[in-house]
DNA sequence: TTATTTAAAGATAAAAACATCTTTTTTTGT
DNA sequence: ACAAAAAAAGATGTTTTTATCTTTAAATAA
């Protein structure tokens, strides 16, 4: 469904989103660590979000990678439209150009309102929000930040 | 979510048991040509579930692929198991390893249901089943499929 | 001002997915 | 027996995804 590239993006704007601000930035070193992700296939995502306004950086000494509170309005959907694109999202599951509720494949009643949901929870859902779910419940984003979580909270 | 590879396999097995059987049989061109999917491609994927049983086949002069009945009894997800393996269904959506009902990653109780949803579909459902009900309703395989379907119900 | 720290940019490389081409084997009709 | 039709098998090529490496630019602190 995701890339690999996706799905780190994905997990290191939630964890930007936990962690950092424009007071508290942390590098990629420091992300890539936490995340368990490959260091230099993250900086260029990172590279990707910063450039597209997902994320905020600064060089230099005590620089790095953050969310701002204007970052965290943005949505899982914004990510996926910079890193893999949309049109996996609009594909039939079976691949066929023409398939819609009206020509639906075999499979088309059974996808489509999974796809539905999941596409309304990315599209709606702020970052924000998802920052805020995983403070108070105990939702993980890296096996490092799921012990922080439950260590922290015990 | 599946390979093109995947999605070609199952169109294919449902066309052969939607238009063949041990007496009718059809040759790779006729396939390709049918689901407009890259014919040279589609030899190698029906060469792969021929040798794991769930497409038969004969050489030679009206020989060709055909899903006889005791193919048709196998469902979608023994194609899965076949060209793409079933491991991508078991990952987390964001790529945590240890994602569960109990360590949920934040998207876990979205993804989660609609996947058991599916999953079940793909493991119960017949490629029989499928048949009768490509056959009763108007699911799609192909656009041209579509289209005999249409002329020959009008 | 200079060394250090950091991201940005660009070039390269490895692996997987996607696809094609060529040769061999089997079957069948003549 | 022979020619034709078809799948099977094997080799090869292309594109995309994943990943790394190197160089450059910017910011900071001493």
């Amino acid at each position: 469904m995701l890339s690999n590239a996706c799905k780190y993006a994905i997990r290191s704007m939630l964890y930007l989103g936990i962690q950092t601000d424009d007071k508290n930035k942390v590098n990629v070193k420091k992300i890539a660590e936490e995340l368990e992700v490959p260091q230099p296939f993250l900086a260029k995502l990172l590279q990707q979000l910063t450039k597209n306004k997902l994320v905020s950086s600064t060089k230099g000494p005590h620089g790095g990678f953050y969310v701002s509170e204007d970052d965290q309005k943005h949505t899982i959907w914004d990510i996926i439209k910079v890193i893999d694109g949309t049109t996996k999202f609009d594909e039939c599951f079976l691949g066929l150009s023409k398939c819609s509720d009206e020509n639906p494949c075999p499979v088309h009643f059974i996808v489509s309102p999974f796809k539905e949901h999941i596409l309304k929870n990315f599209r709606d859902k702020t970052i924000a929000q998802y920052v805020d779910e995983i403070a108070s419940s105990e939702k993980v984003i890296s096996l490092k930040t799921f012990d922080i979580i439950k260590n922290s909270s015990s």
